[in-house]
DNA sequence: AACCGACTCAACCGCCTGCCT
DNA sequence: TAGGCAGGCGGTTGAGTCGGT
């Protein structure tokens, strides 16, 4: 038994809205309202329309002092921050934004603004590093895992290792223990050497994780990655905190909290072959606490 | 010029919430 | 207190548009 609808959709019009019926809802909610009641709102003008198609016609498109298109650097950035802060609540970021519809932003977020995201996020990434990641190579038993080697740079030409590049060493001694540390199920195990890490995903737990995360509330997701008492990212690490920096800063620290889209990225790649870290990071009795929080997964180059 | 894939965004769907009786 | 209903909301869809070949 499905719910009950609104009203008779074999007699209501679907689709775009004409320019009369736009005349006719509009001129009737200016002068009288909705009259608290969007459903017998179509009876009473005379449009062969469903209630909430009216509603959703008139606050999306018709109301006064809408804003279409154009979305301002400001307002870019309030958007990422609300959503870091508070997921894909559309309307209570909308209501932030005068003149904006939480259907505009959720399209702007989904089509736009989102890669906007995503590239700042992985160019501020390759330009830190100025990296180039090489293919897996190394004689690994464990077959089924995806062990991930690191890099040379290609400055210096020499090789270095992950944790040397992105962390900067004078914020804080490093001393890595067991990989017990290591809190996000997908990493199996975590490996180090000279010039080498060696990270261990587990794929299938990826997958899992994904779909553990589609399965919850956006909310709860968003508060699970954002209340374990971060103090800082790795990438962040070598930033500074100042007013130029601070979009940097942003995007860095937003980054976290896409992880439902890479997991998703990782979830539909069987073979998965490098993927970046992106975690954060607690300074306890001068053991780094690492917390694995998401996974970016970046272009391999193969050592010639 | 025609085709095709990618992208955009208005509109719809259906679930959830809260109010009213 | 429970049930019904309308409003609100986020996710999704699909027609239209654009750009590349």
């Amino acid at each position: 038994m499905g719910r009950a609808p609104c009203c008779d959709k074999t007699a209501v019009k679907k689709g775009p809205w004409s320019p009369e019926e736009d005349a006719v809802l509009k001129s009737y909610i200016e002068k009288h309202g909705t009259g608290n009641n969007w459903i017998s709102l179509p009876q009473r003008i005379g449009i062969k329309r469903c209630g909430k198609s009216c509603r959703l016609r008139w606050l999306n498109y018709l109301r006064p002092n809408l804003k279409h298109g154009g979305f301002t650097d400001e307002e870019d950035y309030i958007i990422c921050s609300l959503y870091i802060t508070i997921g894909s609540r559309w309307s209570i970021i909308a209501s932030q934004l005068p003149g904006r519809t939480d259907n505009d932003i959720k399209n702007y977020w989904n089509t736009r603004l989102k890669k906007k995201l995503l590239s700042k996020q992985e160019k501020a990434f390759h330009q830190q590093l100025n990296v180039k990641f090489e293919r897996g190579t190394t004689s690994s038993s464990s077959s089924s895992q995806n062990q991930i080697p690191i890099f040379h740079d290609e400055n210096t030409k020499s090789n270095q290792t992950l944790y040397d590049q992105v962390v900067d060493p004078s914020i804080t001694s490093f001393a890595m223990e067991e990989p017990s540390m290591i809190k996000n199920p997908i990493l199996e195990s975590f490996s180090w050497e000279p010039n080498k890490v060696l990270f261990d995903i587990d794929p299938d737990a990826a997958a899992s994780s994904y779909h553990h995360h589609h399965s919850s509330p956006s909310l709860n997701s968003m508060s699970s990655s954002s209340s374990t008492g971060i103090n800082s990212s790795l990438q962040m690490s070598n930033y500074s905190v100042n007013q130029s920096d601070q979009h940097d800063m942003f995007f860095m620290t937003g980054f976290e909290n896409l992880q439902d889209e890479l997991f998703n990225e990782i979830a539909n790649k069987n073979n998965t072959q490098a993927i970046g870290l992106h975690g954060t990071e607690m300074l306890n009795n001068n053991c780094l606490d690492h917390n694995i929080s998401s996974f970016v997964d970046y272009p391999l180059y193969d050592i010639e």
